[in-house]
This record gives structure tokens, sequence and C-alpha cells, in this order.
DNA sequence: GCCGTTTTCGGCCCGACTGTTTTCAGTCG
């Protein structure tokens, strides 16, 4: 697993009496920083490691743990977690933190955990300038850089300290992740020129946007051709490409102007399989069939298979799953959160796809901030393939987005019943996105709600609210006898606001009690729900729905992201809402909305 | 720190590239 950068916020305090307060994230972020500060003194890695997949499992984990060790169960088995990291997850609950942490927290600077994220910087290089320089920031390292200080250190070279100097001014510039609808079109065209290079039989996009990941780093790219300079060069010499990070004849790195790195990979086609099964990761996913491997008895590699040297498999992934014993895992569900397990029985989920879907329940119109009319948007949404969408512009207190009153509403209505005559192969819903107000009442008034098909209940504002406040809030939302759907229910805007603090684990089950719905919304930026909460929510038998909030027609393009996501949550065609047809989607929201 | 049909010790995923060095450590994915 990847070092991290520290959380943008620090973990919430430890709260002494509502030990609600920490989050499963929170404790994760607690081993994450353990496992870094063990890693700048030099401790045993597979300690260190032990921490990170500590982390990885207690983020993975979809039930609340303070909640439930809160309520006097014990903590499940988990993967990874013996006796001692058991009691500390036990401690991180009480406190807040624990003794390991803070007792690391003396020996080493904290703030040294951070440079660690730098490219080109792992922990004997970090222990290095520090010693040496008394360099602890990105911005000490940038000056001991530019100096030339850096470059006199023993193992320090003219060229790792320009590359230094380089990584700590991105990191000063802030480096990110990309949301995956706006690396996309780049993608699929870098691949396409990619294909035509002399040699190259075939090239996939591998990494986290293969596995449709909200978000993406950067692109790893896999070409089935023999190892050779000629493909780098050709590589390199895609006009989009603005720098040359590393190039060897089997691989090569290069920045692209937009400033999203991309790694090509060439790999002979008998492996090529093998390979994409490596490059897809996730890191975790792979260690874990590396080790099932093991297991057997084989080795697995990049290059496939392996027995003793004979290679038993290799050439598709599916020879690969198939020779540990695993069903094919579609790459959304390759994190390592039991999808092995769940593939050497066979049980694999059918996982829900993009043409399963035949509405779209969250839209706008120029009537509040969208940019097309109610007919452009009937028109695109059919052109989209499908057969219902339902207008829900905002209401009337979103006053930047000219939401509708009760008198507005009404005469959309009108417009909507008048187009619904005309109109072919398409049918509206008349629904509102309402806001949910500070208290948890709804922003419109029952009478006015009572008209529609379905009232789509959003927060847009006071996201700072405590966590108890915040959950009471979307609760009593939910209650009300019209509410069908929660929207983009974090209200997380990736690279730009945190989402709110609200216990998912008891909306998923006051949206079991209420039998109402859960929105994932597809806009991407905003991509939320978020995975784990999706899957938590089936288990929980709680529908989702995957919905553009479309602002105008072109948007409907986004619902394969949202597929994706669903997919990530281990969706099937069952568990979301909009795969129905509408007479069997009327039923759902007749008896939801009494 | 975890784990075990090889079970309380001795393992723990594997390979490419870079840069500094002169045979390899460090980093990354």
């Amino acid at each position: 697993m990847p070092r991290t950068r520290p959380p943008e916020r620090p973990p919430r305090p430890g709260p002494g009496a509502g030990a609600a307060a920490v989050s499963n994230a929170d404790i994760a972020a607690v081993f994450e920083e353990i496992a870094n500060l063990l890693e700048l003194e030099e401790q045993n890695p597979f300690r260190i490691r032990a921490y990170r997949n500590a982390a990885r499992t207690v983020l993975g984990f979809a039930p609340d743990i303070a909640a439930l060790l809160g309520s006097g169960q014990a903590l499940p088995k988990l993967p990874g977690i013996g006796e001692d990291l058991a009691a500390k997850i036990g401690e991180i609950v009480q406190t807040g933190s624990c003794a390991l942490r803070e007792r690391l927290r003396k020996e080493v600077p904290p703030v040294l955990v951070d440079l660690l994220s730098i490219p080109g910087l792992g922990p004997t290089r970090v222990r290095h300038v520090y010693h040496e320089l008394g360099v602890q920031t990105p911005q000490q390292l940038y000056a001991a850089a530019k100096d030339g200080r850096l470059g006199k250190l023993h193992g320090f070279g003219a060229r790792l300290q320009e590359k230094l100097l380089q990584a700590a001014g991105a990191r000063l510039q802030g480096g990110r992740r990309f949301p995956l609808a706006a690396v996309a079109p780049a993608a699929e065209k870098l691949a396409e020129y990619l294909r035509r290079a002399p040699g190259v039989a075939e090239v996939t996009v591998a990494g986290s946007f293969r596995r449709m990941r909200d978000t993406v780093g950067d692109l790893d790219i896999l070409a089935a051709a023999q190892a050779s300079e000629e493909l780098m060069r050709h590589f390199q010499a895609y006009p989009e490409v603005a720098e040359v990070l590393a190039s060897g004849p089997a691989r090569a790195s290069v920045v692209l102007r937009s400033g999203l790195q991309v790694d090509l990979r060439a790999i002979e086609p008998q492996a090529y399989g093998a390979a994409l099964v490596y490059f897809t990761g996730s890191k975790a996913h792979n260690i874990a069939i590396r080790k099932r491997a093991q297991e057997r008895g084989f080795k697995l590699s990049e290059y496939g298979v392996f027995e003793g040297s004979r290679r038993i498999a290799g050439r598709t992934e599916d020879s690969v799953y198939g020779a540990l014993g695993l069903a094919p895992v579609p790459p959304e569900l390759r994190e390592d959160r039991g999808e092995i397990e769940v593939a050497a029985r066979g049980r694999l989920p059918h996982l829900v796809e993009r043409a399963d879907l035949r509405g779209d329940l969250h839209a706008h119109t120029r009537a509040s901030d969208g940019f097309n009319t109610l007919e452009e948007m009937a028109q695109a949404a059919r052109a989209a393939g499908l057969e219902y969408l339902a207008i829900t512009d905002h209401s009337q207190r979103l006053k930047v987005a000219h939401g509708l009153d009760a008198a507005a509403l009404r005469r959309q209505g009108a417009e909507i019943d008048a187009l619904n005559r005309r109109l072919r192969g398409i049918t509206l819903l008349k629904g509102i996105e309402v806001d949910i107000l500070e208290n948890g009442d709804l922003d419109l008034p029952d009478e006015a709600l009572a008209q529609l098909d379905l009232v789509v209940g959003a927060v847009h504002s006071y996201f700072d609210l405590p966590r108890a406040r915040q959950t009471r809030r979307l609760l009593r939302a939910m209650e009300h006898r019209r509410f069908a759907i929660l929207a983009h229910p974090t209200g997380r805007l990736i690279g730009e606001r945190e989402g709110i603090d609200v216990d998912m684990p008891a909306v998923i089950e006051a949206a079991r009690a209420r039998g109402c719905c859960l929105e994932l919304n597809a806009q991407p930026q905003r991509m939320d729900l978020f995975d784990l909460h999706c899957r938590a929510a089936s288990e929980r038998g709680v529908p989702v729905c995957v919905s553009t909030d479309a602002h105008r027609t072109g948007d409907f393009d986004n619902l394969r992201y949202g597929v994706g996501q669903a997919r990530r949550g281990w969706l099937e065609k069952k568990d979301v809402l909009n795969t129905r047809p509408l007479a069997e989607l009327r039923h759902f929201l007749k008896r939801c909305m009494r």
C-alpha cells in the first residue's frame, strides 16, 4: 500500500463521553500515521506493513466500529487484526489516539511524515535530509535543492537534487488526484495513439482508471508488445507529453501538459493477462492473490503464474484467476474487500451494467440552474437510452440556483403533463430536489410536495454541523412522509469540499426502516454515495439509484461513471432502483411516499 | 504485528528503473 498523505484535517479530537465521534477513517488515519512514523524509525518492515494492512482493513469495514463497540458488541475477527491491533482500536475509540502514536510522535517529528509522500523521498532519504540539513517540510526541501545543499549529501547527486526540486515544487503547488471523468477522454485518446505504434497488438488503460475509482492519481497503460526503445520513443513523442520522468525499454513514465502522470509498460503477449492483473491492482488485491499463489506452490508476477520455472497461465486474465482457483474478478471489485474469498466459491455478484439503467431520477432544467429546457433534457435522456427522467429542480431556499417555490413548481408540473402527452419513448416524472433545512424540515409545504411523483431531498447548507446534529437532521428529513430519495448523501466535492460528518450506517438503517432510497450521484466531482456505503446499503436491502444530477443535455454520459462506482459497491441490477421498469418504479414510489 | 492442515517460530509479494556507485541501495508501483 502506498504511503498516503496525512489527512487534510486532523482526526477529530478524542471524545471522552460521545465515543461515536471516532470514525473508521479516524482509526485508519492513526494506523497509517504509526506506519509512517515506524518507517521513519527504520523499524521492521513487516510490522509497518501490518499497520498499513490494518488501516486498509478498517477503512474497508462498513459498520461504524465506534458505534459497534459503544453498543457493547465485540469487534469481529478481521483479517490482519490480531490481539494487539484490536486492543489499539479499542484504545483509539476510547481516547481518540493511542499511546504508541504519541510515543512515536515524541521520537520523530511528525511533520516529517509529510515528506514521505514526495516522490523520490522514502524513509532513508527523509532521515538523511532531516539529520544532515534539518529539512522537515516540503518548503525546506525545495530551498535545500534550490541552493545546492541537497546535492552535496552522500548518496544525493545533481540528478536526484533536480528531481526532488521538481517534486517539492509540485507538492507546494498542491499534489492532486483527478476525477475519473476528467481524465477519461485524455486516457482514451492516448490509448488510441499507442495502438498505432509499430508492433503493438493491444493497449489497455489499467490501474485505478480501470477499477473505476472516483479519482485517479496517474494512468497506468499496458501495451502488448515486445519491449523496445522504438515503442517508448513513440510514447514520448505524443504531442501532449510535457516531461519524460523515466524511460527504459520495458517501461517509461511521462507527465502530460495537464499535469497527469502516465506510465507505460510493454509486455509480451504471452504474459498480457498476468500483466493486466498486476497493473490493474489494486495493490492490496495483488498482494492477496500473490499470497494465494504462494500457498498453492506457485509464483505470481506480471509475467504469469509459474510452477517452478514453467509458466502455467498468463495470456489472459481469466487464465491467471483460473490457475489460482478463482472465478475472474471484475476490475471494480479488486480491492481485497472479500472478492477473493467470494471468487474462490464461485459466488461473485453479477454487477449492474450501464445497459441495465432505464431512467434517471435527478435532473435540472433552466427553471432553476440547468442549461436546457424540459424538452431538450427529455430528448437527450431518450437518446441516452433512457425510458424515464425525473425533473428535480431546486427548491425556493436555494436562491443562487433560482429555486422553485410552490407556484413555480405547479406551473412546471402542468408543462410536464403537456410534454408527456406529446413525447414518445420517454416519460418525464414530476419531482423536486428539495433543500433539507438545518433542522431537518423540507423547504416546501406538504401540499406542494404532495403533487409530485417523487421528492429528492438534499443538503446544500450547514455542512459543518457536528456529527450527531447532522445525523439527526438527515434522519428527520427522511421521516417526512413524502421523502423518497436522499441525494448526494455526503455532499462532498472532490478537491473542493469534504463531505458532511454524518453517521452513514445510521442513515442507511433509517432508509431501510423508512423504505426509501439513497442516491449515488454520478456528477464527476461528487460520486457520492461512496462505494463502501453502496455495499452497506445493498446488504441492508436499501435500494440505490444512480443519478446524473444533469444540468445539461451532455451530462447523461456521466451515468457510466456512476455505474462504475455502483459496481465498486458490489451492486447488482436488483439493487439499483432505476433499473426497474417505470411501472415498478411508480409502485415503489407510491409505497414510499405514503 | 499477524499467522498457522508446514501452527508458537520464521516467514511475510515481486520486479523495474534511477542514481550513485563500482556492485547496489532506494524508491516506486
